[in-house]
Order: structure tokens, then C-alpha cells, then sequence
DNA sequence: ATAGTTATTGTATATTATATCACTATTAAA
DNA sequence: TTTAATAGTGATATAATATACAATAACTAT
């Protein structure tokens, strides 16, 4: 096994397997939040023989991992732009997510003062954020 | 006409049909938060032809005036116990709906900080906020 | 090599949500 | 009192989203 094979490549201790990096760069190259079945169809054009499961093994182990972010409010996923800032400098930084909707545009946004009063109300709760997004949905400036 | 009909009762201004009291009724004496084939299943043991589109009906009704919110996390709906409060005194206030992921409960949490910091960036923004709801994942107290 | 384990794949189906169209009730105007 | 406009309902079909479960492959420690 001297040659090296196309199926795996280590991103920061992560297995990325074919579908995976396949998912990743769908997701990280699309101009807007990628919806599951919109993903699939362009997987098919790398994978033929992927199915809905294989793109919600893929969602899940990325966004497990912090690459990508799921979007609730949309059914949706996005690239995690602050991947090292959100999770490595700054681990207890919440970010929040505001969708639009009536353009379905997504912006992300943190604030120090904010991620402070979280931490404060989840350390009071004994919460354990698993994602430290929060979503926000509403109208955007250049739809109202 | 000078028997009263159940079909329709006035709540603060709204038109509470028959069917969107009863999914009101369902939702609000529920112990948790409540998926809308729940609802269907308890709606259909009252209104016998209800079908989804019945439930989606009053559901949107319910959550556009504020008597339920819908949590995305989960695909389900929750009485708000804060009706008055939330939009009444303070329309500016925000809620922050925190849903654990291993046993699905949902609390309720509020705090002055934290809604001056989101009017502030949701006023930089030019966001309009369509229901001061944000939503946090996570696993809760008893779950970890 | 082989049993035990973990990871991945395949097939089918479950769950959640909406489109459409015909009909009914209510309200407001002409 | 007709008419027109608006809002709500009922029924059917189907679209869109997501997962359960069984099967196979890959790894790993003896």
C-alpha cells in the first residue's frame, strides 16, 4: 500500500472520507445555505450511487465536527466561516445566526457582551451548548 | 341566529376557530413540546376529518399571533407562557428557547442584557426580529 | 486467521410539510 | 338583496426532509 488513496484526507485530525470532502466542498462552495436534497443532487454528480443517507452521514459527521453549521430554521447548511475562531480561540463564544425569511439570506454574528450573558445563563442552568449558535429569524434590511 | 355558536371565541382580538382552539388546547396541555402528527392524533380524537393540512392551518395561526412558538430544533410547537410579557410590555424583549437534545426539554429563559445586546445588533443590523425567539441546542442539567 | 469491534453502505420506509382546488362563511359595499 | 372581496375549511395528492435497520467491509488485537 505505497500508493496513497484518493478516499482519505486528514484536515486537523478529521477523517475525511470521499463523501465527506465531497459534502464539505458542495456546502463551502454554494452562494447560500444548501439544503439536504440539494446537496444529494450534486453529490450525484461526483457519487452516482449516493443516496439520502449518504448525505446525512455526511452532515452529520460535519457538522459534528464544526465544519459546517445546520440551519433550523431552513432545514439548511452553511460553511462554518470562523471555524479556528469560534471553536479553538475561543471556545465559549456564541455566535448567532439571523435568517431572513423572505430571502432566505443567513448572517452570522457574535458579540462579546452576548456570548458573556450566555455563558453566564447556560453555567446557571448547567446547559452544555453543543453548537454555541444561536438562530434569530426575522426580516432582513434589504427586505423590509 | 340568537344561539351562541362554540365554533368561535374571542381571545384579545383573535379568531380562535374551533379547530385552532382545539390544536391551542392540545398544545398548551401538553407536558412536552408537541410535534404536529402528535397534534393530528389528539385533534382527530375531537375533530374525526382532521387532517395535516388542519393542524399546519392552526399552527401557523397560533404561532403568527404568538400563542405558541414553534421550536426548529425539533420540529415541534410549545405553548408560550409569556404571551403578554413578551409582546405586550416588552415587545423588544428575547427569549432564548434552550432544547436539549438527549430528552428533548425545552426551557424558557429570558434576561435584560441579553435583549439590550440583541436590540443593538439587530438595530446595526437593520434586522427586524419576527419573534424574539433565539434558540440554543445542548444537553441539559440532568442529561450530562 | 479469526473473533470482536468500529465504520460504512444499501434498501426501504418514516416523518414532516405543502400544493391545489372546490366549497362555505363572513363581511362590506353597491 | 345581490354582488364582490376576504378568510376559512375539507379533501386529495404529493413534495420535501429524515431515519431505521440490515448487510457488508475494514480495522485490530490476539
Amino acid at each position: 500500500m505505497s500508493v496513497a488513496t484518493e478516499t482519505k484526507v486528514s484536515l486537523e485530525g478529521l477523517n475525511l472520507t470521499a463523501s465527506r470532502r465531497a459534502v464539505l466542498d458542495i456546502v463551502k462552495g454554494a452562494k447560500k445555505p444548501m439544503k439536504a436534497y440539494d446537496i444529494l443532487s450534486d453529490l450525484q454528480q461526483v457519487i452516482p450511487h449516493a443516496k439520502p443517507p449518504t448525505v446525512y452521514r455526511a452532515l452529520d459527521y460535519l457538522v459534528t465536527n464544526h465544519l459546517l453549521h445546520r440551519v433550523n430554521a431552513q432545514n439548511a447548511f452553511v460553511y462554518c466561516q470562523h471555524h479556528e475562531k469560534c471553536f479553538h480561540d475561543h471556545p465559549e463564544r456564541f455566535n448567532v445566526i439571523f435568517t431572513c425569511i423572505t430571502c432566505g439570506a443567513i448572517t452570522e454574528q457574535a458579540h462579546h457582551v452576548m456570548s458573556n450573558v450566555m455563558a453566564e445563563m447556560t453555567k446557571a442552568m448547567g446547559f452544555m451548548s453543543d453548537s454555541h449558535i444561536l438562530e434569530c429569524t426575522g426580516v432582513c434590511k434589504e427586505c423590509s
